[in-house]
DNA sequence: TCTGGTTGATGT
DNA sequence: CATCAACCAGAA
């Protein structure tokens, strides 16, 4: 057995630590509980080894695996990971083994000799006060050693329940010393238990009733769930009475992870010759059982979904395995059902709503070879199946595949390198392809397939602009929607039809000024106006959360003269409300969905007839079909366009195409009114006539001026600080190294504020660094790191994005 | 990231 | 001289 193993820890340190085998035998890929500092923690094992480390080595505590969690192909995902994107490998790991968190962090105090000699002084001198400390707070302290004094040990959660004491309250008395700390942290088996009834004699009397749970049981092989026999309508008093005479035994064992006893039935998904080619492509490329990538290029309502699905199936029927990503928003739980209907227990969802331990139990049953189709949001990537041979990647443009912490990884790329170290088939498919990904197609390292039409011969949406700086100048006030708006809404309601309108913005009012000294309200934590929310009488920071009352009077002059400027999506549903008061309207942004069940009931209601309007931000957009929509209206969705981001234009039209979609998915045709303040700019332009080839065209080119993605590698570098001073010191020391460096074939632009110059209380400097060569690129990047960390600058406070998708 | 030790400011 | 937050180093 190799004497020591190297573990990669979920801290932010690029480094694995060396530990010395214990009894229990730790595996490659496997978990280990080690002691790192004051502390205990779960890390995975990615190296054995004889060679003794100049460091002293504490013992591993416990092998938590038998056998790896990850395959040689997951370790070498991870490292990819961690390397591409300068995360450490440690954290990676966490991002990928839900179960990492299956260890039970506790801690324990004991009292100190210090802790009983204050004790006895206390008793000693009664009630007499030493400092100026308040009397509760003595109280309190004594309460604790006093509860310590009479046991050995006592768990934190045991000990704070006891004496009500505060974590504030136990560290003084920790730097005291009257008290002291081990952590005692233990793997826990997070598996569930369900209680079985087995059947262990069937000879003897019985009654009826005892007769009928006899029978169940040997029909069913001698075991039943005691939940199963619930549901027959059997009371507990019954079993108990069979258990005692030696019958029946009731035992536990490991909760089985089938949510559902469904088996798949496969499903004829009626085909047009587009989907048809598709399919038959996906299908021969997933069975090849060699790397490849296909674009998949449908407009909106061409009918992607029923291809991934009818390959997913071959693919099972093959005896191999599929994943499919899917955006946040994309799972709700009538698209789970639907699932389960077609892959019954074989399929695992994956959807953000699972509590930790959900997660972790799916992961196993993923693991243990339950569930050979996995559908989730980005994470799911990591899904551990068998014989993997097909991963599509849905609306693969859209941004939430983008990972905004450490790892900050891109679900799609991931998927790309998993499909290539597993030798799968990768399918990228969208309506609005990323230019990124389209052109991969262009230049033959993805295939490309192409689905034109919609299903049923439907047409695309005729789109038509209303320019609202015409219509500002022609009507002299500044209306949320335009005449033509109203005219088209007031015409659809009439007709009984619905209509959904986007605005992509929450709230009521955007800004909150002071005419009197111009004064903007802003975040106390953020460089940002504060949004009114007129429903919660609050104004709202939308990117700490932070919260306050509405003023009445200016915060710096006391002035009175508050002004409420701008518009969202609660202030379009009020003033719609106000101009078309018979409708029926329901609204969709953060404010009024909380969880998956709200979007879902919008959604019905809409399916149901039950609103004539919805309203909503960008949510409205991420493909639902909903027949009764004939109308979209835009009423604002092109902030983006006045901002200096290279994507702005690439997400405004991806955004319009995507809602546009929206309308016409039923018999009767739709209309799209889009209104702009932009209306000779390109992105709108093209979404207007559905010409995303003609988008890409353009864009594509820009991107070529500008050396932006995708002919240039890029990275954003942020340097954040809660002291002002600190930030620019370190954004100016490592400016001044990038400059020293000065790489061929590297552009280092910055420092410079970044966009939001402060936010969540820390000040931000950035660079953004153009690269020709990835590798370059990444080799700066670490070499920055290294720089970085010599100099004293926490590694957290410098946070390095590859391939961001915004610059913030 | 978390923790503990050191240090310098604040205060009795 | 005690107390506390701010700063920093180290984790195997």
């Amino acid at each position: 057995m190799p004497e020591y193993c190297d573990v990669a820890l979920p801290v932010p340190l690029d480094a694995t630590f060396t530990y010395r085998v214990a009894a229990t035998a730790p595996v490659v890929g496997g978990r280990v509980l080690v002691p790192f500092g004051q502390q205990r923690m779960a890390g995975v094992v990615v190296k054995l080894h004889d060679d003794k480390p100049a460091v002293k080595t504490k013992e591993v505590l416990e092998a938590l695996d038998a056998a790896p969690l990850l395959d040689a192909a997951s370790i070498e995902l991870a490292e990819w990971i961690a390397s591409y994107y300068l995360a450490p490998l440690g954290e990676v790991f966490r991002s990928m083994l839900p179960v990492m968190a299956e260890v039970r962090r506790i801690r324990e105090y004991r009292i100190t000799d210090l802790g009983h000699t204050e004790l006895y002084k206390a008793s000693e001198l009664g009630s007499s006060r030493r400092s100026q400390r308040t009397a509760a707070e003595q109280d309190a302290e004594y309460a604790v050693l006093n509860h310590l004094s009479d046991r050995e040990v006592a768990r934190e959660t045991a000990l704070r329940s006891a004496t009500g004491a505060s974590r504030t309250l136990l560290s003084g008395m920790l730097r005291k010393r009257w008290i002291a700390w081990q952590d005692v942290s233990e793997s826990r088996e997070q598996r569930r238990v369900a209680k079985v009834v087995v059947l262990k004699q069937a000879e003897g009397k019985l009654n009826e009733s005892q007769q009928t749970i006899v029978e169940a049981l040997a029909a069913s092989g001698g075991r039943l769930h005691l939940a199963t026999l619930h549901g027959l309508e059997i009371s507990p008093s019954l079993l108990k009475t069979l258990e005692k005479r030696g019958v029946v035994a009731i035992e536990e064992e490991p909760q089985d992870f089938h949510l559902t006893s469904m088996k798949a039935r496969k499903r004829d998904y009626e085909l047009n010759a587009e989907q048809q080619t598709a399919f038959e492509h996906v299908t021969s490329a997933a069975l090849a059982e060699k790397f490849s990538v296909t674009l998949l290029y449908g407009v909106t309502g061409s009918g992607k979904t029923a291809v991934y699905l009818a390959a997913m199936q071959e693919v099972l029927a093959a005896g191999k395995s599929a994943l499919m990503l899917v955006p946040e928003i994309g799972l709700t739980p009538a698209a789970a059902a639907h699932l389960y209907e077609i892959f019954g227990d074989e399929v695992a969802i994956l959807h953000s709503g699972l509590t930790p331990g959900e997660r972790a139990e799916q992961w196993r049953r993923i693991h243990a070879g339950g569930a050979r189709i996995v559908v989730g949001t980005r994470s799911a990537v990591f899904a551990p199946v068998p014989e993997l041979a097909l991963i599509v990647v849905d609306e693969e443009h859209d941004s939430s595949y983008k990972q905004e912490e450490t790892p900050r990884y891109h679900g799609r790329d991931v998927a790309v390198m998993r499909g290539k170290l597993a030798g799968a088939a990768v399918v990228l498919g969208s309506a609005t392809p990323s230019l990124e990904s389209f052109h991969n197609a262009h230049k033959e390292k993805y295939a490309l397939l192409q689905l034109r039409e919609r299903v049923e011969q439907r047409g695309l949406p005729g789109v038509e602009l209303v320019d609202m700086k015409a219509e500002f100048a022609e009507t002299g006030e500044d209306h949320l929607f335009s005449r033509k708006l109203t005219e088209e809404i007031t015409a659809c309601l009439a007709r009984g039809e619905q209509a959904m309108i986007l605005l992509n913005r929450r709230g009521y009012s955007a800004i909150v000024l002071c005419r009197s000294c111009g004064e903007k309200i802003e975040c106390v934590n953020c460089a940002i106006a504060l949004t009114h929310h007129k429903g919660a009488n609050k104004l709202e920071c939308h990117y700490c959360g932070y919260k306050r009352p509405v003023p009445k009077v200016c915060p710096k002059c006391a002035s009175e003269h508050i002004y409420f400027l701008g518009s969202g999506s609660e202030k379009l549903e009020d003033m719609l409300q106000a101009a078309f008061p018979g409708a029926r309207i329901g609204r969709m942004d953060r404010d009024t969905i909380r969880g998956r069940g709200d979007f879902e009931r919008v959604l019905n209601q809409m399916h149901a007839g039950e609103l004539d309007l919805l309203v909503g931000t960008q949510m409205i957009a991420k493909g639902h079909d909903v027949p009764g929509v004939t109308l979209v209206g835009v009423v604002g969705a092109d902030f983006a366009l006045g901002f200096p981001d290279f994507r702005a234009a690439e997400r405004t039209f991806q955004l319009l195409t995507q809602v546009a979609g929206r309308a016409g998915r039923g018999e009767t045709p739709g209309r799209v009114i889009l209104q702009t303040f932009f209306p000779d700019h390109y992105a709108i332009q093209f979404a207007a006539r559905h010409d995303y080839d003609g988008f890409f065209e353009k864009e594509i080119r820009y991107r070529g001026w500008m050396h932006y993605p995708p002919f240039s590698a890029l990275a954003n570098v942020l340097v954040r600080s809660d002291k002002l001073e600190q930030a620019l010191r370190w954004a100016g020391m490592i400016g001044r190294w990038f400059e020293a460096k000065k790489v061929k074939g590297m552009r280092v632009l910055g420092p410079a504020a970044a966009p939001i110059v402060r936010l969540k209380r820390d000040y931000r400097y950035h660079f953004v660094l153009k690269s020709d060569s990835r590798k370059k690129l990444n080799d700066l990047l670490r070499a920055m790191l290294a720089h970085a960390v010599e100099q004293k600058v926490p590694r957290t406070n410098v946070i390095v994005d590859v391939d961001p998708l915004s610059l913030l």
